[in-house]
DNA sequence: AAGCAAAATGAAAACGTTTGCAATTATATT
DNA sequence: AATATAATTGCAAACGTTTTCATTTTGCTT
């Protein structure tokens, strides 16, 4: 394929350096340390850009300092509530920074991950954003050989050898959980993503029968399920479980799947949360204003990303710290509709 | 700031040319034309590739031929679930064909659009894909200027001077308007987003106006409202006009809205459909689900995505074509629980 | 086996910036 | 006013590739 596009009308810095009678150098120094060039040069040479409608090539620069601007997003899904939030508020705040993202999602798939981290590091992004701390090693050390800063976002383990910025999901679990046998359920349902290559939804699915047992509770195989990150699946699911032999509230590892067992519910003609007590974890958009409002556990979405756009700029610029650093977020539970008391209790 | 940072660990092209015995060019060409360099060499070069962990650099590339491998992608916001499926389902495609996303949002206001883009030609982006038709000039012809490939998705129209991949938003709101007005409908409330800067919303509202007005219905002032992207202001918004005197049925300009719509009415203790009935348009995820489930037009946002990363790609290798070519996507309209034939009619 | 075309490779000049160093100019000090 | 110091600026050499052109090697044909 001959690859014959001109763009023979852009102008270069040298261009712009001609018009505003200075040397090259010193328009690159105007960009990148406006605070060394005299004032009047100063405004020569931001008219002759404006004149020329220069547009900068970091690109070029970025092959001399090693510093390209953008920064690499690596989410497992896009499509779904769980991570828009969170994306938004990313790349919003990186773009503040004067910087953009880079954006892939790789739909729970580890080695499609290491593909991704390649082409990342392909285009010699400045710092990475994965979600969680479940990756393939190869991708983690692609980016260590390279001096690339990474954060990993969404969960928070003390003992992690990368910085990280997130929520406890054992803590999350825990709060729903008990939350419901405070309520004083006792037949309790259980539905979580599979936790393959998922420590959030791992961690949450260990805290949550963790609590359980604790309280004396046990958790018999028809009181645990599988449930992918999609409402009409978990709808489907919920329904089955509801039509036989239902449990008095039903525990759910995320916003998503607690609106399946919700519209189930419905779907059944069972009154919420009169006949049915639903608690998920998210507090995804929708979940607050849905009948009956879904009592969840609220993980700041948008501050994580405000935050993570923050700490892996500051990372990129300062290089890689002595020792990874971790954030917790704060969560908290949100009651509303759709958990009750149980009344035979 | 002292940007010390070294990725002296990382080897490049000619490391690998040292290694497997040949010259930097036949590295080169092992990577951009592989059909021209010979089985054994191809394997050598292989070798040194892996044994040495090169990634190439595709910046310094791109310095050279124009071209970046990345592509632009400028939505109006990523935090609901209206373009949540089209981005998955473009930067998925983008990927496969060895690109990568650029993503942004600017929450339309295009001002920032025109900041973004220019961020974007900052990185030599091969191509962009705009929502919609509404952009601002300076915007669009700094794009024009570079040559930079330009492709408008979501909305179709026949008369639009850069290339589109869409659906016709007049026709998904005469459908669904028209399908409200066949099940008996007088009596309709129609509540649509903010058309400013948004040619799908406009587009939508004043067909389905159209569509009432052709059928000699009028629409009163409390009849017709504005309303932002957002389930729960859709909700507080429907229960006031829900709460006296209530039309027999609300068409909503986006499922969002209609989502808020079904919650508010749910709210009051409604039954629906039987009390009401409510249309909206998009079929994103979770409106099948729901319950009622809800009638609305599907709008295909994965196939528009993969079409749209098919077609910028092209575009952005093969030039800009002599002419805008205008691609129309197939909606449909879906019957759900939301929507029912009026009682009284 | 010679001759020729085709295929594969190499040498070196770009691509558009940034930056170390040196040279110049402005400012401060006496 | 002369000198010392600091603030600006310019020169030219990178940065890591790709590509043109020329050269070498390979494969065919007779």
């Amino acid at each position: 394929m001959k690859r014959t596009r001109s763009r023979k009308g852009a102008h270069g810095i040298v261009d712009v350096a001609l018009r505003a009678g200075v040397s090259p150098a010193t328009v690159s120094r105007f960009y990148n340390h406006p605070d060394i060039v005299s004032t009047p040069t100063r405004i020569q040479i931001e008219k002759a850009a404006a004149d020329l409608g220069y547009i900068r090539n970091r690109l070029a620069g970025s092959l001399h300092n090693l510093f390209s601007g953008t920064i690499g997003l690596i989410v497992p899904t896009i499509d779904n509530a769980i991570f828009a939030e969170f994306i938004e508020a990313f790349a919003s705040h990186l773009r503040i920074q004067d910087r953009t993202t880079l954006i892939a999602s790789h739909g729970y798939d580890l080695s499609l991950e290491v593909q991704i981290v390649r082409s990342l590091l392909e285009r010699r992004i400045d710092g990475v954003v994965l979600v969680g701390f479940d990756h393939d090693l190869v991708a983690l050390s692609m980016l260590a050989d390279r001096n690339v800063s990474i954060i990993s976002v969404w969960n928070y383990r003390e003992d992690e050898s990368i910085s990280s910025i997130g929520a406890s999901n054992t803590e999350a679990a825990k709060l729903i959980t008990g939350h419901i046998i405070d309520l004083g359920h006792r037949d309790i349902c259980f539905i979580f993503p599979d936790t393959k290559f998922n420590d959030r939804a791992r961690d949450r699915k260990q805290a949550a029968l963790q609590t359980a047992y604790a309280t004396g509770l046990t958790v018999p195989k028809n009181r645990l399920w599988n449930c992918p990150y999609d409402i009409g699946e978990a709808k489907i699911l919920a329904q089955k479980i509801l039509s036989k032999n239902r449990p008095t509230a039903i525990v759910c590892g995320n916003d998503i799947i607690a609106h399946g067992v919700i519209y189930a519910a419905q779907s059944l003609g069972f009154d919420l949360p009169d006949d049915l007590s639903v608690g998920g974890i998210g507090d995804f958009r929708g979940s607050g204003d849905m009948e009956p409002g879904l009592t969840t556990v609220r993980l700041p979405a948008r501050q994580i990303g405000h935050l993570a756009a923050d700490a892996i700029v500051e990372m990129s610029q300062a290089g890689l710290p002595p020792k990874p650093s971790h954030r917790l977020v704060e969560i908290s539970l949100i009651r509303r509709g759709s958990t009750k008391r149980i009344q035979n209790a």
